[in-house]
DNA sequence: CTTATAACCGAGTAAATTAATAGGAATTAA
DNA sequence: TTAATTCCTATTAATTTACTCGGTTATAAG
């Protein structure tokens, strides 16, 4: 029941694109310096943001990518969704019934369960939108001085 | 973001000990032929249910599994605690800071959003009993007087 | 007392998934 | 034309999951 480092770098990285929103287009490399992420890897994880609508790339030199919807109007749920796939705990065709309940099968009662879990997860990080975390970053970060510095991880590594 | 048979299989035998709960001590044989389970692999899980004080073993012939607690007083989430470790997205050792979120990295922002996640989780399967599952269960089954039969998986496999 | 039954225990293995690496092709600003 | 950068696909390494297997211990019943 833990995220794959596709989410828990992908948010990183779609955050610090958010951050450095003004910079027109930020480069890969950046964002991998900075996050202390595998260049290579991310790549991968932001093919995943750009198919998904979220981010957009500018090829060639001075390209990069940038955020493709304000920070405002970007939920966390759909960043964790585009890199995650779908956050249901259990992957079960008939979760979506209109009860939730399957009639068939005694084991299929815990998908009442299942769909719960679901629902929860995803009300949860569809009401958290970027711009709150950018909020929060900017405000950890002030006073500092030392926003070149690589950031040191701390967790979710 | 899954979670893994130890959970799903578990919670299901958990729910077939409290619906034949009146039958004193069940078989593991017994539960995996219902459920559908190898019983090698259940035995394994049953080792945690038992190490968390869910269920009680009786050794010997006419030996077997009961529940150590009433299914109104057991919670799913304490049965998939026992059976998956902490339900949090993130292993993260300070998530659990007063604020939930620590001074030092930018990357320690995205903590905010695990915590909402974890939060969430915990308090929806935290609040759902097994005694409810077990209603569900019966109410299911009823009517069909195929009782025993095999469960079918069509789901959660 | 013997035997069958069933919980209990730990090691080992096969399959699947995740995490990452690597190499190159296409595009574009300078 | 060249350097920078996205874009694309394949391969490999590491980790985790999902089991299997072989035994030991306890106990009810004959």
């Amino acid at each position: 029941m833990k995220l794959s480092t596709k989410g828990r770098y992908g948010l990183r990285a779609v955050l610090d694109l958010a951050v450095h929103a003004e910079e027109e287009t930020v480069a890969l490399s950046q964002i991998a310096e900075r996050q202390g992420i595998s260049m290579n890897y991310l790549e991968q994880l932001i093919a995943r943001l750009k198919k998904a609508g979220i981010v957009n790339g500018v090829r060639g030199a001075q390209g990069g990518y940038m955020l493709a919807v304000p920070a405002e109007e970007l939920s966390v749920g759909a960043i964790l969704r585009a890199l995650e796939g779908d956050l249901n705990p259990v992957d079960c065709s008939e979760v979506n019934h209109s009860d939730g309940i399957c009639s068939n099968s005694d084991s299929c009662v815990t998908k009442y369960v299942w769909k719960r879990i679901s629902d929860s997860i995803n009300e949860a990080v569809d009401g958290i939108k970027l711009s709150e975390l950018v909020a929060e970053s900017r405000r950890v970060q002030t006073g500092t001085g030392a926003t070149d510095t690589k950031a040191k991880q701390t967790c979710g590594k």
